[in-house]
DNA sequence: ATAAGTGCAAAGACTTTGCTTATTA
DNA sequence: TAATAAGCAAAGTCTTTGCACTTAT
């Protein structure tokens, strides 16, 4: 894998946001200082990059967009349900899901995959004052 | 919520189905008895029974298009890393996942979501014996 | 020098929407 | 009979691809 000044940029930055960017967030930032670069190569170099390791692709069930994660390092995540922000979530080895399935439709289960969802800390600021509603997810 | 024909022919097709269907899949099933039916129809009533309790919009985050689920019994899914056919998981109610959180960016959850990755019944049954490889997912 | 990568535009896949006609309650 | 839904086609979103040009090694 060649470093192009397009690849480099978008590492270093997905790996200075602390957010998870669809491409196209990627892609806006990146144009301000790279503004011919353009958004098949943000996607292509995403997927690169995260086959290569060097970054996360997230399936994230609750997102609409594909996300991309910068820290590669194996952690789970929170998706807000008001605002849709999504933070990162650490859990201790001491889990054990596997000893909990009572069915499973015979299927041999090799990984299990966990997400969360709940409220950004600016969103349950904002909703205990106001004791709003939650929007759907 | 009318009860059209059409309405009904959707959902008693889905409840059938042990699958888990995209829109398209149950298009093409129901469009054998039911030839006028449009796609967006489909799309259309899978929405509203979805969000009328009947039935179950899936996000999983390793499908790459939505699925429905007739049974809207709180449940889990596998999914086969190998043909993608997904399964259903129960799991006993004494898993506690929150007590094993770490860190959480300071969010407040409230729901967790589980998806589980393996093998369906065939595909292991063929790997066994082929020693083949998996798909990426 | 040459294989790998870029930019651009076009194509793809999946889903939603606008509008007219049909149908249920 | 009036509000809801269907059918059809068009439009929307997000993502991928083809191709000619460029660039890192």
């Amino acid at each position: 894998m060649r470093m192009t000044a397009q690849r480099k940029a978008i590492l270093d930055t997905i790996r200075k946001l602390k957010t998870h960017p669809t491409a196209d967030e990627l892609y806006s930032i990146v144009k301000q200082f790279m503004p011919r670069i353009s958004l098949a190569t943000v996607y292509r170099n995403l997927e690169m990059l995260a086959s290569e390791g060097y970054i996360k692709r997230l399936n994230l069930g609750g997102a609409e967009q594909r996300r991309y994660d910068g820290n590669p390092e194996h952690h789970y995540h929170v998706i807000c349900l008001n605002c849709g922000q999504i933070g990162d979530v650490y859990l201790d080895e001491d889990l054990d899901i596997n000893s909990h399935i009572i069915h499973s439709d015979e299927f041999l289960i090799n990984k299990v995959h966990l997400e969360f969802w709940g409220l950004c800390p600016d969103c349950s600021k904002n909703l205990q004052k106001k004791e709003g509603k939650v929007h759907e997810h």
